[in-house]
DNA sequence: AACTATTAATAAAG
DNA sequence: TCTTTATTAATAGTT
């Protein structure tokens, strides 16, 4: 008795060379796991957020109930069940502070933050005698160079912020 | 010949109202979603985030590979074929300009931030005559109050930000 | 957590 | 890319 047709195979987890089979995998696969996962939703009343970039990483598919956005906001947030982080002592340190004097305190941390830095590396030994303080209550003296020099990137990520939360509020500025 | 025990039913894609198997099912599924996810990673050479939050909504589970904040935040960047969008524009400004001046421009305008405040919404007016800048080469007295809201905003997610970058460059603080 | 009968997913071919 | 098999893989119900 001859076998009709070849049916399916047991293959190995390892990347699959050829391009037209891998795209058909993909394909096949992507669909079986938004499939999965809207039943997962369904069935337990969950939510999922699923984002996959292509190999080139040139294309994103992306599964989302109740959408992607909501959730990846939700999970930026950290997850609420840890142990109260660091990073959430401070969210509610920022909720509770005067915002006036936060910032009147940041704006001079800025101003001075390139003078520091030229003060060099020993800046570090003097974070030792602060540690009951959070650095972001410290004045900027005691910050050591690499702190200084990640506020300066976040200084970019913040005009970066603005921007996106503007146009968010305004459509097209 | 007696079947010797049930096996695996066919089940309707409608909530399991019962606590116990659904929280069996949640864990069951959650798991093989996540191996399809790395199955699909390995197969094909594409990259996936998988963000799960539970019932009620108090715990996260995520899959990433490499990880879920990188592809996210490649997510959000919006796809990178769209039309140049006005945020990558900005993001090409910002890597070719002298950072020493962009962050002094900065400063300023966080200097002037809440003079400007009280000013009130007639600002708004003047953004028309401006079109040809971009939003963050117009000086303060040219944005919007909400723009100017957002910048508040994003003072207080720069402190978070600059936060988080120094404690994984220092593990803790 | 482990077992197994059964359904569901899918590799290969058309 | 869509459909059809033949088979492997996932999992519902039970212990």
């Amino acid at each position: 008795m001859p076998r009709k047709r070849e049916g399916r195979q047991r293959i190995e987890i390892v990347r699959i060379t050829k391009q037209s089979s891998s795209s058909v995998a993909f394909s096949k696969r992507r669909f079986g796991i938004f499939k999965k996962a809207s039943e997962l939703c369904t069935l337990c009343g969950v939510q999922i957020a699923i984002i996959v970039l292509s190999r080139n990483r040139n294309k994103v598919y992306s599964f989302g109930d109740p959408g992607v956005e909501t959730i990846v906001n939700r999970f930026l947030e950290r997850s609420p069940d840890l142990p109260r982080s660091r990073t959430s002592q401070f969210m509610e340190h920022l909720r509770n502070a005067n915002i006036q004097e936060l910032y009147t305190q940041l704006t001079n941390m800025l101003g001075q933050l390139e003078s520091e830095k030229d003060a060099g590396e020993e800046l570090h030994k003097i974070r030792k005698e602060n540690e009951e303080k959070y650095w972001w209550d410290a004045p900027i003296q005691d910050l050591g160079l690499a702190e200084l020099e990640q506020l300066k990137m976040a200084m970019l990520e913040l005009k970066e912020f603005a921007q996106k939360q503007a146009e968010e509020a305004f459509g097209s500025a």
